[in-house]
DNA sequence: GACGTCAGTATGTCAGGACAATTGCTTGAC
DNA sequence: GTCAAGCAATTGTCCTGACATACTGACGTC
C-alpha cells in the first residue's frame, strides 16, 4: 500500500452546462495547480476512483487528466500514478491598436470581453508565442463595436505573466493594457487574408452567414524582441479594410 | 455529397508490433504528409471509414488523427471532415510585382490575358488616374496562376500613353512591361479588403460560388508623382495572404 | 543485506456503442 | 438571385467493458 496518501481534487462537473465534462475537469484541476493547493509532487487519486467519484467514465476522466499532461502539468506513469508535475514552467508592444484608430477617428470605439481563459500552450500558439508547450498563457476573445455596431472578433494568446487582467480589458485595449504593466510593443509582424464566416462568427458580428472576413494574424514582439503577443483577428470585410502605402526603395 | 473524393491514406498496421495501433496510424499518415504525397488541402476519408479500413476501432483511429491535429498537420471540423492543413501563398506588402514575387518563391507564375481595350475614362477609373473625362484609357484584365492553378483576377487601367501593349503583357508582368518602357513606378497607395467572389470570378478562380476573396485596390505612381495605374485585383483568400512587419517609430 | 518472486496498483491500449453538435449541400419557395 | 428549411456527412463527447503492461512493495530465501 503507498505512504502518501492520492488527493481528491475538488471538482464540480455542471452536466447542464454546454462546456465538456473532461473540459471542466481539466479546468479544474488546472486552477488547483496553478494556484497552488495542488503543490508539485503531489499525488492524484488513481483515474479508476477519479471517475468513480466524480460520475464519469473513465474516458472522459483520462482524457481530462492527459489534456493536463500534454500541457506540462501532471505526469503520468502506468504502475505509478499521476501526479502535478514537479515543476510548472515559468518564463518573461504603432502599429497602433484599433482601439486607438477607432477613438482617432470618432467613431465610438467599445469592446466586450467574450472570455478569458487561462490555458496551456500548444501547437501553432506555442510556436508563435516561442514557449514550451504546457506554459500557461491567456487566451481572450473580444468582440470590438464601432458606432454601436460589432466590427471584429480579436483573439489574442499571451504569456500569463504579461496578460492583463480581464478586468483591465474591459476597460482598456489590449497595448494600453500592456503599457500599463510597463510592457511597449516595438514591433509586428502580420499576415492578412480572408475566409467565410463561420456560423457562430456571423452570428457574434451580426452577418449574414457565410460573409467575407477579413483576417489578420500578427505576432508583436517588445523592446527586447521577446514575443508578447500572438493575435488572430477577424473583421466584417463589408466594413473594414486595411489602407497602407509602399513605397518601393 | 461532397464533390472531392476522400482520400484513403495508404496504412499498414503491425499487430504484432509493440508499437501501438494508435501510434502506428499516426506515422504512417505523417509520413505521407511530409513527403507531399498528401498536399496540403488533401481531404482525408472519415473516421470511422478509416477504422473499418484499417481494421481497428474508431476511438483507435480518432487517437491517431488526433496527435496529428496536435502537430498541426492536420485539421479536423465537425461536419466538415479532416484534412492536411493547408499551406497559403504569403506575399510580403512590398512595391513588387505578384509575378516577380511568385517567380522569387518557384511557384511557377502563369498569365492569361483575358482582355485588353481601349476605352474611355469616367467615373472612378478617370478619378483615380487623375484624367479627364472621356480621356483614352487601356483596361486590362488578366488572370494570375501559380503552379498551374488559378490565384487572381487582375483588373488594371492606365493611361493608353502609358500602356504596354498586349504582347508585352503576355511575356511580362504589369510593372516589367512599364519598366522596358522606362516607367519607373515608386509609390502605391492600396487598400486591402475581402467580398465574396461573383459566380464569374468563382468560375476563373476554380472556387466554388461565393468563396471569400481577399481584395486589393492601388494606385501607383511614378518618379514624379503621375498616377501611372489604377488596379483592383482579387486574390483566392483560401491560396494567399498579405504580410508585413510593421515598427513604431 | 541482497535477491527473486508475486500480488497489488495503476495506467496504456483497444473495442464497441450511442447520441449531440456543427457544417455544408440540396431543394423549394419567393 | 436570395433565403430558409431539411437533411446528409462528419466530428465531438461520453459511455461500458476488457485485457496488457509497467511499476511498487511485501515477503521468503540464501
Amino acid at each position: 500500500m503507498r505512504e502518501t496518501p492520492a488527493h481528491q481534487p475538488r471538482v464540480l462537473l455542471d452536466r447542464s452546462s454546454p462546456v465538456p465534462l473532461y473540459h471542466q475537469m481539466a479546468a479544474a484541476i488546472r486552477e488547483l495547480i496553478t494556484s497552488g493547493e495542488l503543490p508539485p509532487g503531489t499525488r492524484l487519486e488513481n483515474e479508476v476512483a477519479m471517475a468513480s467519484r466524480l460520475g464519469v467514465s473513465r474516458p472522459t476522466a483520462r482524457q481530462a487528466l492527459q489534456d493536463l499532461v500534454n500541457t506540462g502539468l501532471l505526469v503520468r506513469r502506468r504502475g505509478v500514478g499521476t501526479q502535478v508535475a514537479s515543476e510548472v514552467i515559468r518564463r518573461p508592444m504603432e502599429l497602433t491598436s484599433l482601439q486607438d484608430d477607432l477613438a482617432a477617428a470618432g467613431r465610438a470605439p467599445r469592446t466586450e470581453v467574450l472570455a478569458y481563459d487561462v490555458v496551456t500552450a500548444h501547437g501553432p500558439v506555442a510556436e508563435a508565442l516561442r514557449c514550451p508547450l504546457g506554459a500557461s498563457i491567456v487566451t481572450m476573445r473580444r468582440l470590438r463595436y464601432a458606432d454601436d455596431q460589432p466590427l471584429a472578433i480579436l483573439t489574442n494568446h499571451l504569456r500569463v505573466e504579461v496578460a492583463p487582467s480581464r478586468e483591465l480589458l474591459e476597460e482598456h485595449g489590449l497595448y494600453d493594457a500592456l503599457r500599463e504593466q510597463g510592457v511597449q510593443i516595438r514591433v509586428a509582424h502580420q499576415s492578412i487574408g480572408a475566409r467565410l464566416a463561420t456560423a457562430a462568427e456571423a452570428r457574434l458580428l451580426q452577418e449574414r452567414p457565410r460573409a467575407a472576413l477579413l483576417t489578420m494574424e500578427r505576432i508583436a514582439l517588445d523592446d527586447s524582441d521577446a514575443v508578447i503577443e500572438y493575435g488572430t483577428h477577424v473583421y466584417r470585410a463589408q466594413r473594414y479594410t486595411f489602407d497602407t502605402t509602399l513605397i518601393r526603395r
